[in-house]
DNA sequence: GGTTTACTTGAACGATCGTTCAAGCGACAA
DNA sequence: TTGTCGCTTGAACGATCGTTCAAGTAAACC
């Protein structure tokens, strides 16, 4: 084993967030990881083989991150610190103001079945993760008890999601944290009913 | 001419939404547009070329029935049917709940220099309609005199970016038509201050 | 020591990519 | 009638795509 397992899945997860899943060619892998094509498919099977453990790895770290939002002493701050970290880091890692994930959503059709499956599953987990933060706020006192927590979690992913299309877009953080600014204001406050 | 112009336009554009500049082959194109590759090339110059002028004509389009919801009896009410006439199509129709233009965004780095002016000043001409619609609802009284236009515009296009991203995933509209309430509450809601 | 196994190499494969080009078409101007 | 121009055709180009494969290496197991 001439090169380190999780070195690969780090190098690769860079290019493809960096890059895509369609415009990463195997080509750029193979000079990202420093391997032979022989490599790569012996490991990996295909780039959609690698491509599904770069998203494994992806959500497993993300859900990390978000276990020890709602382990904070004060999840909701934890969860603004959070917000704020992910949308406006320095300009030479804009690419990963993009989640990899909502930025593979876009490439759904092409990225192959099990891939697709991956990406589907992981934001299951990333919104089971934000669901957990909403509770754990409840149970700190920091939000309404009544607030509804599968559609706050939905909501919060989805606001997560937009934010990071829009802070790819800004040239100052000024206008991302006023959007964070808004968005915790607006999770305190009201909710739709269920039916209408 | 054998070729219609705007038909032509309008089969691209189909194409282009479903499967992305990068996916939608010059096969594909030729096969949608039942043009030969010469044809092509004699008219548009390039697939960017014709890519284009299917961006153009999207954001005019979108631009229209932008002006459409200003010039409503009630602006916010036109507002509430345009977000949910974008998002819930009939599911043949799927494509079209994701926004061409957020779609290209996530093709930015790959689709060449011309057609990413042309994305980007569309994002701008949305934004611009967006900020119009706020200036409606607060003449018309449906939105406080003191709500910030321009952060409110920057907002508004933020939860459309998300929310038809959203929509995307959802497999039925509840979810959404409950995201598009919850717009609408916020709408009406605090603002953060301007500085901090 | 011999065999197996997992990994590595790099040339090469067939398919597909965006694009070009010689040739031809019909409409309009001189 | 001749020339020009925009548009059309379809074969073909070179580049790049993801992938395969014969051959080799090194550690692990019997």
């Amino acid at each position: 084993m001439k090169y380190d397992h999780d070195e690969i899945i780090e190098k690769a997860t860079t290019l493809f967030w960096q890059r895509g899943f369609q415009a990463a060619g195997m080509r750029d892998i193979q000079q990202a990881l420093d391997m032979r094509p022989g490599s790569i498919y012996a490991r990996f099977q295909s780039k959609e083989g690698l491509f599904k453990l770069v998203v494994e790895r992806y959500a497993e770290n993300s859900a990390k991150r978000l276990k020890q939002v709602t382990e904070a002493e004060s999840p909701l701050n934890a969860l603004y610190r959070f917000f704020e970290t992910a949308l406006t880091g320095p300009d030479e890692q804009r690419y990963m103001r993009q989640c990899l994930l909502v930025k593979s959503i876009a490439e759904l059709d092409i990225i192959g079945d099990v891939a697709r499956k991956a990406v589907l599953d992981s934001m299951q987990t990333l919104k089971a993760g934000f669901s957990d933060i909403i509770e754990a706020c409840i149970e700190n006192g920091e939000l309404p008890a009544h607030t509804p927590t599968t559609l706050a979690a939905d909501w919060l992913q989805n606001q997560f999601v937009g934010l990071r299309a829009f802070a790819l877009m800004q040239d100052e953080n000024k206008a991302t944290i006023q959007m964070i600014d808004k968005v915790m204001i607006d999770l305190k406050g009201q909710w739709p009913q269920k039916t209408r």
